[in-house]
Formats: structure tokens, C-alpha cells, sequence
DNA sequence: GACAATTTAACGAACGATCGGTATAATGTC
DNA sequence: GACATTATACCGATCGTTCGTTAAATTGTC
């Protein structure tokens, strides 16, 4: 096999940031080429489907990320829940670089990307959510109520990563996140 | 002079929805074209610097209607500060159909909008945000902490429209939004 | 009020550029 | 030489935009 100039992953992770930055629409092949630095041909030797092949690779890409550096330490049942949330944080700040990264999950559901990338858009959340209820749970809420931290804390997530593009103040995520660990083990009060 | 067949604030209005549906990029002139049923020379006629000329005329628009029916409400100073907020949520609550639409600023910060447009939007996130900092000091709060309140509300219906879309699940804006009426009215306690 | 001159609104057709995509030839490695 | 990979060239479609023209309403002049 002839050396590869740039391996699937790096690809990818090309791929990814650009996606993310300018959206499907705003995503252009020419664009992508520029970047990774791979001619078109190249790009559709290694996703032959084309442009929805690229994508697909990059939410596929993402689910995985997020699977294996959030989902799954927020489930380690050894680690006190409190930890697993910041651990969590830690990772989200770096996955956003500090709120200045927009997330595909908004970038992409605006977008007319094709229905199953949508799909899996909506797992990913779901997934989220689930492991962040669970988590809920374990520090003693009900499920409903569970359920409703999770929500509000990704809410929180999306809206501060949209402000925080809005503003330009860098401290919009940081602040929003501090602020949320705190809502997120507070007593049950309503 | 000639009758117009479409009167210039009907044209924008359906402008608008188009452009919070599929976004900069994805808005094209022959869907514009389409929708409000002029033919692309004809849009040119009406907007002659062309597609961004269009843009602006829609940001125009929805900083005019953000003014007149959600600030403008929230500094009315003889009625109660909770009332006005709870008009303002009325208010916003039809602006984004329940949840079902997306709200202007994020859809055009995402996409590559010139700056000048990046810059209407960004002094509409700030008219709102000073509004709702000016009805929380009302009620009793430090200018920080009444800042901050102001964040935290417009972050969250920012992240419940993104969710909504996310989710496919109705009622994530207005459980939202009752969630965070509490809040904003809620006692010190940090 | 009659009627030519002007202005406005809308249109069809076409522009160059770029879109996503596809051939086919050249390259490099084993 | 076999084969995975990259490069060159090109395709039809669509992008945003401009042009030239027509029809209708307004204005100016008598």
C-alpha cells in the first residue's frame, strides 16, 4: 500500500474542525481541499460518497469522542459523582477550547444535512443527557427530576457557546459552566 | 409609480423566515426567489446590493421587533417587574413559535455573514441583555449579579432552542422558560 | 383634461464563478 | 509490474449577479 500523506484520523479531525466552524452549506470540497491539503480526487478516494460521506465520518467521529472521553467516566461508579461532573467539564472546556469552538450538534442540526446525520445528532444528545441523568440520580435525585438537571445543563452548554460567539467575551463559557456545577448538585428545591 | 404586488415589510418578513430556517449559506436567491414568489431580477430591483443587502434588511427588521415588543415592555416602569417579565416570555415565546424556530443570532453568527451584519446582532444580544439587567436590579439585585441573571436567561433560550431543534421534543423551550422565570426572580444565594 | 416624458416594478435571459462530482492519467511504493 | 494514492482535466448544475426590456403608474406641460 502507498504511504498515506495524512492518516484517516488526522483526516478526520481536519475535517471535524472545519465542519464545525463553517457549517454543511458553508463547507465547500474546494475548502476542505485547501486545508487538509489533499486534492479533491484525494478526498474522494478516501470518501467515496462525497460530501455526505465526509460528514457522516466526522459525526461518526464525534460520537466516539464523546463516547469514550465523556460519556464513559461519567458512568465510573467508583469515582465520587461530584468528580465524574468536573472531570466532565475539564473535557467539554478542551472539546469547545474554552467556549470559542462552536458544537456540531448545533453547527449541524441548522444545517440541510441529510436526515440520518441528524439521527445521529440526536444519540449523541441522548446519550449525553442519559449518562448526565444517571449521574443525577446517583447523587439522589428522582429520575424526573434527573432528568430536568440534564437537560438544563445542556441547555446551558448550547446557549453559552451561542453567546459566547454572540459577545466575544471569552468568559461567557467558563462562567456559565462554574455556575452550572453549582445548579447541578444543589439541594432539591422545587 | 408602479404597484408593488408584495408591500417591502411583507417581502422582509418572509425573508426573515426563510433566513432563520436555512441559515446565510443556505439561503439561496432562487429559493428567496421561490418563496416570495418575485423573481430573482426583481429581488435585485428591491435590495440592490444584492444578497447581503437582503440580510441586513432582515436584521433590520428583527432589532426594529426585538425593540418595539420585548425591550421596549421590559422598561415600562409602572408595571410590575415580574409582569413584564412574564409579557416578555409571551412575547418571545410567539417570536420563536414555542421553540420550532430559530432565533436569528445564532443561525447568522454561525454563518459567514459579513461583520458589519455580526455587529447589528451583537448590539441586539446586548440591547436584550441590558434590559433584563435593568428590570433585575429593579427587583432588588446588584448590578453583577443582575448582569449575570441577564446571562443566564438568554443563554438558556438560546440552549433551549438548539435542544428543541435537537430533540424533536416540543416542550423543551417552555419547560425552559418556566424553569427559568423562578430563577430570575429567585433570592440571593450565591 | 390630454398627452408626452419620466419613474417604478417586475421580468426573462444570460453572465462568470463556483458548486459537488467524475473521469483518466501520472506518481510513488512494494 | 501491481496497486494504492495523488494529480490534471473536465462535467453539468447551481451559485450570486447583471443586463436589457416591458408594462404600469406618476409627473410635467399645455
Amino acid at each position: 500500500m502507498a504511504l498515506q500523506t495524512i492518516t484517516q484520523d488526522a483526516l478526520v479531525e481536519s475535517l471535524f474542525e472545519i465542519i464545525r466552524c463553517h457549517g454543511y452549506e458553508g463547507t465547500t470540497i474546494a475548502l476542505l481541499s485547501d486545508i487538509t491539503g489533499l486534492k479533491k480526487s484525494s478526498l474522494y478516494h478516501r470518501f467515496p460518497a462525497g460530501k455526505d460521506d465526509m460528514v457522516k465520518a466526522v459525526v461518526q467521529y464525534v460520537s466516539a469522542q464523546l463516547q469514550q472521553f465523556i460519556i464513559a467516566p461519567l458512568l465510573e461508579h467508583q469515582v465520587p459523582p461530584e468528580e465524574r461532573f468536573s472531570t466532565m467539564l475539564v473535557t467539554a472546556r478542551g472539546f469547545y477550547s474554552a467556549g470559542n469552538k462552536n458544537c456540531l450538534l448545533n453547527v449541524l442540526s441548522l444545517g440541510e444535512a441529510k436526515d440520518d446525520i441528524k439521527t445521529l445528532l440526536q444519540q449523541d444528545y441522548t446519550a449525553w443527557s442519559a449518562a448526565l441523568s444517571a449521574l443525577a440520580q446517583e447523587s439522589g435525585l428522582t429520575p424526573p427530576e434527573a432528568a430536568a438537571r440534564a437537560e438544563h445543563f445542556l441547555i446551558a452548554v448550547q446557549g453559552a457557546l451561542v453567546v459566547q460567539r454572540l459577545t466575544d467575551n471569552p468568559l461567557t463559557f467558563d462562567n456559565c459552566m462554574a455556575y452550572q456545577q453549582k445548579q447541578f448538585f444543589r439541594q432539591s428545591d422545587d
